[in-house]
DNA sequence: CATGTTAGTTCTTATTTGGAACTTAGAGCA
DNA sequence: TGCTCTAAGTTCCAAATAAGAACTAACATG
């Protein structure tokens, strides 16, 4: 069964997971959320490919999660930012963020 | 960058994620925190494949989320129980599930 | 003795990712 | 004009992961 097939399932979780239920995506969300708006942000600080980026961006987008905004003409350059559905993912996220913080303490010296 | 390389990010929510971000951890959890506990219940719920479950259990017992205990010695039979911490994943769930019900209504006939 | 149950493991094939290089289109500079 | 840079992707191939189905172990049941 792919991921995708859960859009549809009885339980709201699962249908949200089919959506943003893997690494990469709640890490690009995490750096919305952080102020980040640019394709190559993103892949900077997740460490994700571009390949992976670029999907689930359009992804992103197509559920109207994100909107890309040309934020200049000539050159084309291009941002993504929360759409009002995307901002109300921020309690999940936080909830992630409080888990981390009491459950899963740094071990080793941190780099980004 | 493999994504258990999260486990020593800056980022709590990165920590978090590299342990629980993927698909079918979450509805592991799911299933837990409605009650189930066996191996083969994961496998029909979730609809993921076998290996997946006993790998993804795994994980989770090792990071202390689950705990694994025979219910049955002759034959060995055993269940996985939420511990203290992964009892208090609980309101990250209940984010994703209220994202959900909001804005990812069901299209089709439900089937579990 | 045949069938069923639970908790997995093993096998082969298919799909997804990783990593690096390449593209497009214009900008800055000398 | 030519060279180098930036942003936002795309393309390529190799490597890692997942899918799907069958198989196993150790009993229980009829």
């Amino acid at each position: 069964m792919k991921w995708t097939d859960l859009d549809d399932n009885w339980c709201p979780v699962a249908r949200t997971l089919s959506l943003v239920g893997d690494r990469w995506t709640l890490l690009i969300l995490r750096d919305c959320f952080l102020g980040q708006s640019r394709f190559d942000q993103f892949v900077a600080s997740t460490g994700a490919t571009r390949h992976l980026i670029s999907d689930r961006l359009k992804r992103l987008v197509e559920a109207g999660i994100l909107e890309k905004r040309a934020y200049s003409e000539r050159p084309k350059r291009f941002e993504y930012v929360l759409t009002e559905k995307g901002q109300e993912f921020a309690p999940a996220l936080m909830a992630f963020r409080d888990w981390g913080k009491k459950h899963l303490p740094v071990r080793r010296a941190t780099q980004s």
